[in-house]
DNA sequence: TGTACATCAGTGAACGCGCGTTCACTGATGTAC
DNA sequence: TGTACATCAGTGAACGCGCGTTCACTGATGTAC
C-alpha cells in the first residue's frame, strides 16, 4: 500500500527539517502522509514500530548509495575513494537522518547490528582489495575500523556546520586514505 | 543559590539517562531538583535558557577535562597523548553528554561558536607544539582539524556501543597520532 | 535596637496543547458458492 | 452471474497524560531609617 511507505517518507522529511528523530511525532507523521492518526495502526503495532521501520529503511537507503553506484568500478583505489565520497554526500545531504543511524537507544542498536554490520562488512572488503593491490600486510578489519572511524567524524562535524578546514568532499577523502597509507 | 545549579547538575543527570538532551523536559528537571516546576523561572526566563545554561555548562566541563589536567605536562607528545586521552574519556563516561555538544540545532550551534571554538585553539597550540618539536612543515590549524574529526569519530562511535576493534583508549590514541605522523 | 518595607525563592492550581493509543464505526474491495 | 460475507484501510471522537508557562500567593531574608 501507498500508505504505508508514504509513513516512511514522511517520517524522514520530518527528521530532515527538525534535524532529530526524538523531535518527531506520530501524529505529525500522519499529518504529513495526510492520512488520520488512527490510520497507522492499520500499518504498524505502535510508534516504536514505524520508527523500527524507519530507521531500517533508512540503512537501506544508506547502503544503497555508498554500496550500490560503485560495483561497476573496477580499480580497488577508485573504487573506495568513491564510495567514500557517497558517504560524505549521503550524510551531509540531509541533516538528521545520518544521525539516526548512530541513536544511543536499544532499538536503534539492535538496528545497527542487523543493518549496520553487513555495510561495515563491505567497507572491509573494499579495503581489503586496497589493500591486496598496495601489497600491504596489515589487517582489514582494523584498517576498516580505522577508515569507518574517521569518515563517520568527517560526515557528523559537518552536520553541526562547524568551519573546520578540509575543504571539498573529494579532497577530503583523498587526504584520508592519504593519511592511512591506502592510496595507489 | 544551590538551587540554579542543581538545575542544571539535575538536568545532566537526566541526560546520560536518557541519552538524549531531546528526550529530556523541565518538568522533569524540576522534580529531579526537588523543586516546583514554577521554581525554574526564578532563575531560567524559560526552557530555552535553561538548556542554554546546560550546554554551557557542559562545554566548560569538557574544557576542564580536556585541558585542566595536563597543564603541568612538559613535553608536547605526552601533552598532546594525555589529552587526547582525557577527551575520549569525558566523552565515554556518560553517554549522551557529549553529544549534547555536537547537536544539529542553532542554539547549540551558537554555543560552539562561543565555547567550542576556544577548545579548539587549545587543540591547534597542542599540534602546534607538536610539529615544531618533530620540525613537521605542516599548517598546525589543518593537522588540528584532522586529530579532532577523527578523535570525534572515535569518541562519538564508542557511544553506539557499536563493537569495532581498535582496544583501549589510551592504544587507540597512539595509532591515531602514529597515523596522522604525530608521534615522537 | 526596633520597625517598616522591599526583595527574593519558592508554592499549588490552572491554562491550552500535542502526545500515543483505543474505540466503535464506515465504505470499498476481494472471495466463495 | 449474482449474492452473501469477510477483509481491509480508513475515519472522528475520546481517553489520560505530560508538557511549558502564567497566575496569585506565601514566607523568609535583607535593607533603611
Amino acid at each position: 500500500m501507498a500508505t504505508k511507505d508514504r509513513l516512511i517518507t514522511s517520517a524522514v522529511e520530518l527528521i530532515v527539517e527538525l534535524g532529530s528523530i526524538d523531535r518527531v511525532s506520530m501524529r505529525a507523521i500522519a499529518k504529513r502522509a495526510e492520512v488520520s492518526p488512527t490510520a497507522v495502526y492499520r500499518h504498524y503495532a505502535d510508534f516504536e514500530e514505524l520508527v523500527a521501520a524507519t530507521m531500517a529503511w533508512t540503512w537501506s537507503e544508506f547502503d544503497e548509495a555508498v554500496n550500490g553506484s560503485v560495483g561497476h568500478i573496477e580499480d580497488p583505489h577508485a573504487k573506495l575513494q568513491a564510495s567514500g565520497e557517497a558517504y560524505l554526500r549521503f550524510a551531509t545531504a540531509q541533516p538528521g537522518i545520518y544521525r539516526v543511524l548512530f541513536s544511543i537507544d536499544d532499538q536503534a542498536s539492535g538496528l545497527r547490528d542487523e543493518f549496520g554490520m553487513p555495510v561495515f562488512g563491505k567497507l572491509v572488503d573494499k579495503v581489503g582489495a586496497v589493500l591486496k593491490a598496495n601489497n600491504d600486510k596489515r589487517e582489514p578489519l582494523r584498517v576498516a575500523a580505522s577508515v569507518f572511524t574517521w569518515i563517520h567524524g568527517i560526515a557528523d562535524l559537518r552536520l553541526t556546520g562547524l568551519a573546520l578546514p578540509g575543504g571539498e568532499i573529494e579532497h577530503q577523502v583523498r587526504s584520508m586514505f592519504d593519511d592511512l597509507r591506502l592510496s595507489a
